[in-house]
DNA sequence: CTGAAAGCGCTAACAC
DNA sequence: GTGTTAGCGCTTTCAG
């Protein structure tokens, strides 16, 4: 009566049918259950077969919990990023998992949403939960916590940053060219008073790139306006421009978030783009070739910085060494917030 | 010298300490140790200060693996989403897990990139994980496997669905109305051809939102396109559409993003949105009101959605009983993609 | 107030 | 080929 009771108990609490449990259905042990799970040792074609049908009928699930705990590993991996509403980020996201998946891994994503705190206390969960390695892609984390970094015991890369020092392995970016060659865009595309609209404060992408947008600027003027890297500072650094007024403006943005920000704001009180103002954004995100005038930009590919994370992770999982920095390569592409010939092709008979 | 040999060997691999280590460090039992990490429960202030001691100085992290295996428990829910690269997703996936940081959970999002496969690998890896409950938004996954979430041992709660069934909780959509919505709108503005842009074909929540759409029609001529939700079908079908040409014709897309595709190819055909086509999308993802003209939609709050499935899932996961239905308010918001006097206010003086 | 010990579900020696 | 058994790191009775 007490089994019955037992089997009523678990039927009502749904408990998860466990190893021994099906181990005793079949009628073998269960060293012999995870032998067959562990795709085959030598297990008898009768036996497996056997424990196999106990598996279908049941519903097993091996935990995987407690596959870790005895493993002391989760084929899991850690991601972190700062703002999954910047489209720049789901790009990187699906490359990490993309390559992921290819090495049985897979992948917990954390998303901070802009907040320092919360990045933390992920950063903090995701080693709890025993991740086997952790990816971050986060200036800002970075930023303020390489100690933490530097002392982890689980593999770590950085993504979408500049060179850290030794022991860090960074998939970078090369911030400064890419400033120097929306600057270079802007002036032989004849914009003249140069403002440059910048991303969270902080972050160490920041500067360098706007350091590389003022090196090629030479000595001309360039109003630099401080932003967050988000569509809403984009809008509203946007609206503050109209007021400004002198030649024709070349606008360069941390990012194209903010870039796509500031052409509404200013389409919306009348200025016009490429015309009055030229405006060049930063990352090429999937938006940036669709909104009207389509957005020049320096283009990174996301995808496969994420791609290139994750295989660097795999790297240092099966213990091989890996670079301190991988760099990804840039390129400006010229679309209509720069140039007039692309927009509006004759109306089509309609 | 044995001792030597593992403390060298615990260096190198830079295994994660244990509660053991730390109980012995400070001269107390785990159970000690386990009482402080618990918050307390009756340790002497000196015992605790010692332990803590050497957490501090030990970087102490308790293993949530072998907590949850222990406990039965993990603490952390799972978010299955059909596409990460559609805005409409990551607005869901903050309303979640800003409500589960507030009840001291934390969240597994995973992103099937529009993929079935994927989808059902994440779904088994979460189960494996043994997540404590299991949050979907993916019609498509609801769709094919049904039977999977019926006879599910965790909870679950699905978003962005049409109502199931009794015991399957879901934060619907008013999928008609909201068809229904946008065939008014194209209708009472003045538009004559309609056409509806479809979603994933096989989604429950397309054929409904076209049904609203073709009731609000009544006998008009209404010309259905497939999609499949992405920008990319947005600009292809757009391209395809410029060859038509027939009045001035209304386009309802199943969502924002295939509306913005659609108003891109339709503009560099120098077709005028909103005088040759009125467009409607669908969702109000953030960048909707931003393209230009901005996107005239059907509004659903994403991240209240996904506020309220969270919310949804505690009340299970504490045992409390929840509705079987959640109906999400719409609002048709009207913008410059069907109503011209938004657009081109006078040139400010620049 | 604190410690001893059992056990969560699984894997991997090690026997047979 | 298969079974026995010892933990993985933690929490929690149960004693003291």
């Amino acid at each position: 009566m007490v089994v019955e009771r037992a089997k009523r108990a678990r039927a009502e609490a749904k408990t998860a049918i466990t190893i021994s449990e099906v181990a005793s259905r079949a009628g073998v042990s269960t060293a012999t259950v995870s032998r067959v799970l562990a795709g085959s040792d030598r297990v008898a074609d009768e036996t497996r077969a056997k424990v196999l049908a106990v598996i279908e009928s049941t519903d097993y699930r091996p935990s995987g919990v407690a596959r870790s705990l005895r493993l002391q590993s989760t084929s899991v991996v850690g991601l972190i990023v700062t703002d999954i509403q910047n489209p720049f980020y789901p790009e990187i996201v699906r490359g990490v998992e993309d390559t992921a998946i290819r090495s049985g891994r897979s992948t917990i994503l954390c998303n901070a949403s802009n907040d320092l705190d919360r990045e933390i206390a992920y950063f903090n969960l995701l080693l709890e939960q025993r991740v086997d390695g952790l990816i971050i892609a986060s200036s800002e984390l970075v930023r303020r916590h390489l100690d933490l970094l530097r002392t982890l015991n689980i593999p770590v890369v950085i993504a979408n940053h500049e060179y850290i020092e030794p022991g860090i392995p960074v998939i970078s970016t090369p911030e400064e060219t890419m400033g120097f060659l929306a600057a270079d865009h802007l002036i032989e595309s004849g914009y003249d008073p140069l403002i440059y609209v910048g991303g969270p404060q902080e972050g160490l992408t920041v500067a360098p790139r706007y350091e590389g947008f003022k090196k090629r600027a030479e000595d001309r003027e360039v109003l630099l306006i401080p932003g967050d890297g988000t569509l809403e500072a984009g809008l509203r650094i946007g609206n503050q421009l109209g007021a400004v007024r002198r030649g024709r403006v070349g606008i360069a943005a941390h990012n194209d978030l903010t870039a796509i920000g500031l052409l509404r704001s200013l389409l919306s009180l009348g200025i016009e783009v490429p015309e009055d103002v030229g405006l060049v954004g930063c990352d090429d995100i999937p938006i940036a070739s669709v909104v009207t005038p389509s957005l020049t930009t320096i283009r990174q590919d996301q995808y496969e910085m994420g791609c290139l994370a994750m295989e660097t992770m795999h790297q240092q999982l099966i213990g091989l060494p890996v670079k301190d920095d991988q760099l990804m390569t840039v390129e400006l592409i010229v679309r209509e917030s720069t140039r007039r010939e692309d927009l509006g092709k004759r109306p089509v008979t309609w």
